[in-house]
DNA sequence: TCGCCAAAAATTGTCGACAATGATGTCGAC
DNA sequence: GTCGACATCATTGTCGACAATTTTTGGCGA
């Protein structure tokens, strides 16, 4: 859904400030005074600085006490730090996940998995990339834990561009792929132990894959 | 009101809403109109509002649009969701603190914990939950994982009141203290894997007991 | 030329007032 | 007597202006 489509002007000024740096139209590091945010976003200096205050819990804005706000600059290693909290929140998603799913969403994700196969084969890595998306979401979702489901949005909101970086890296997919399939196999067959097990392993091959992309 | 204790006038409003909402001043599920905190806080609304959103973010309030805000009521079921991604990430924390503990490190946290022996010893229950705390932070920085230590501060200020409660009970410091001691002796063996699970086993046991309230 | 101090500019923080929105209470119709 | 529409009210959301703070700039002297 969020797929770079038209998106429809979202209502709030922080969505479209979130969206703007997402998009890369504010380069990590920039300055964001509030003024020029005001006629960008056509919008008063307090909804500006509401925004600003909501996007700075967010992780994604930086902001110093009478010095104003930046974009962050999210570096190699604190991505390393945050798909670390990931691996540990993510595998505790997964093992209630493991607890809690249903026929319906066992089949589900199988399908979930074979989309991926096929993704890999045919080399569409934007659409492996959607659907390995929607695997950690569901796997969220079914985990039916609050809590751990809105840490998990806040931190994966921080490291989109390293991620997006990842998805991309040549060979990558392949091997990925293996380790979501396993994380799926896991949670089919109701394990718990199994299913964080397998997400922490995954995670740790991402942060070894981000470690290589540092040196 | 603010009588409650020797508290140093934090020059932050968002500090001293949250201090009054923890100290119990303003009851869960009370209404906050920015009006009335106005003059209680002797300052303007635009300052008001912008600490609301602070505490939003931190999960203790509560805000609904063009509806309010309210001091949020964390029930049982939250309060262990809550504490089990505390029970990862604080792992991960210890696993962390294993590999990077200091000689001058491990000397602080064995006097830690022997002093915990004696406050439970002498049944000083307030000496040990604040000894109990020191533990818990100590471990946070120790690990040096900024992300995560970010996380617990946001978990564990939702969350004071039921750990208070919990700390009162009777017999309860004689089950902690152990597992307190095993996530010491973890530590200073410098066993990241004996670490995280000496501290989810603690923390498995805090979500045991506050199940025990709830029923 | 370099370092230092003061004035000026830029930017954030705070304030009081107005507009918009949802809730409450009242009145009339059936 | 109850239901629904309308007026009223309380409260939040937004705005423009002023005050406080930080950074920059210009000038002065050694």
């Amino acid at each position: 859904m969020s797929a770079s489509s038209p998106d429809t002007e979202p209502a709030g000024v922080a969505e479209r400030i979130r969206a703007a740096i997402l998009a890369g139209d504010f380069a990590p590091g920039q300055r964001l005074v509030e003024a020029e945010l005001c006629e960008l976003f056509h919008a008063t200096r307090g909804t500006i600085r509401a925004a600003l205050i909501d996007l700075t819990h967010e992780g994604i804005v930086e902001r110093i006490a009478n010095r104003g706000a930046r974009v962050r600059a999210v570096s190699i290693e604190e991505a390393i730090a945050i798909t670390e909290v990931r691996m540990v929140v993510e595998g505790l998603c997964a093992a209630k996940a493991a607890e809690r799913i249903t026929e319906a969403e066992i089949a589900e994700l199988r399908d979930l998995g074979r989309r991926m196969q096929d993704a890999v084969r045919t080399g569409e890595v934007m659409t492996y990339s959607q659907l390995n998306h929607t695997l950690h979401d569901r796997i969220r979702d079914i985990g039916a834990q609050p809590v751990a489901a809105e840490v998990l949005v806040n931190l994966r909101a921080r490291n989109v561009r390293h991620a997006f970086k990842l998805a991309l890296r040549p060979g990558r997919p392949q091997v990925s792929l293996p380790e979501h399939l396993a994380i799926i196999d896991e949670l089919c067959a109701r394990s718990p132990d199994g299913a964080e097990r397998a997400v922490r392993r995954h995670l740790a091959s991402v942060i070894t894959a981000l470690r290589d992309t540092a040196g």
